[in-house]
DNA sequence: GCAACAAATTGACCGCGGTCAATTATAAAT
DNA sequence: ATTTATAATTGACCGCGGTCAATTTGTTGC
């Protein structure tokens, strides 16, 4: 019955998330390769795969942190009044998680875990963004049919969508604030325009 | 001034396909080697390249096709009149997507794609998918604030965003036809509840 | 201190996607 | 028919993620 974490554990692990983070900020995620972080870390490649699944695994834990910071400003910026103000409190988050394919596609992976206790950390961090968003939805010049997290899921699923199109069209002005902005007053002020 | 396209390339390319699908039908796609393709077809591997710029590339074919086969049948079935109808005439297309869970990676990549021309197949789809689902939603019994067209692309994200749900919890009973049904819901008719 | 057990680490090895200089087949020109 | 230019094909090779039997290190009981 022993399940003694050795101190050393910790140490090497430390190590690699270290080197894995100094490569990253040198030359971005899609181009973190294991060697390199094992080589900076002074350990040998099978240790890497035993502290993480795999490459996905660390990636999804480094990535998450980062999401976190963004959901912890918003969390603390006061609540948009808008459509167009909860576009706005929505744009560092993207622009992070769009400024790398490889990154954008990391998340895309883990996009729908919002359902689960068991899952990593970016599948935490969309938990969080409902928790984050959904008081901000109780504002009154949203509609009121639903509730506010219901809501927040549909901001959250109308802004994947949007980054996912960003990636594929061409990149005129800001297309992807103002898609998403488009979609968010249909979702979130659907009584504005009652005819066509 | 000759882009002659030799009968041999056809003839190779049309080899690659047939080896390819067959493999794919044996043992699904996420099973699919090149090697074992090229060896079926009896080219050698950088051949395979020459034909596609990378494996992905053929997979978009293949699966694209795939996706169309679904939105022909989709076109002529009867439009839906309630919500309920539309998610049973999307179920048949959801269940291929999210069959093996790399083919609903492959889609992901794709699935912003509806803005483009030089798109691939599996884009393609998008955009045929929203001509079908679009006159569908004209009927009365859908809002009338925003064009259907808008009101398609609406419900791609929500199938996408269900699916992504889907893969990531648990599967008990039917979660994402419940799940797509409650959105389409309140992004179809948000006028059928209006106060809490 | 030592034996015995478990945990952590190692690095040679593998699978597979993708590359590219060299080679061969095909078509066009004389 | 022969040369010439171009398109198509080849297969040895590489990069990189991931594995695993063997080895080292740490822990526990005596």
């Amino acid at each position: 019955m022993k399940e003694a974490v050795q101190p050393r554990t910790l140490k090497t692990r430390a190590r690699l998330i270290k080197a894995a983070q100094d490569v990253i900020d040198e030359t971005g995620f899609a181009a973190m390769r294991v060697d390199e972080v094992v080589r900076r870390a002074g350990v040998a490649k099978g240790t890497f795969f035993a502290h993480f699944r795999d490459k996905d695994a660390l990636m999804d834990q480094l990535i998450g942190a980062r999401i976190e910071t963004y959901l912890d400003s918003m969390a603390k910026s006061p609540p948009p009044a808008t459509v167009l103000e909860l576009v706005a409190r929505l744009e560092p988050l993207m622009t992070f998680m769009t400024q790398e394919r490889y990154v954008f596609d990391v998340i895309l992976r883990y996009s729908g875990a919002a359902a689960r206790e068991d899952v990593g950390p970016i599948a935490a961090t969309f938990i969080h963004f409902v928790e984050v968003v959904a008081p901000w939805l109780g504002q009154a010049s949203f509609r009121k049919d639903t509730d506010p997290a219901t809501l927040a899921e549909g901001v959250l699923a109308f802004m994947i969508n949007s980054m996912a199109l960003n990636f594929c069209s061409l990149h005129e002005d800001s297309p992807l604030a103002q898609h998403l902005q488009r979609f968010l007053t249909l979702w979130l002020e659907p009584k504005s325009r009652l005819e066509p």
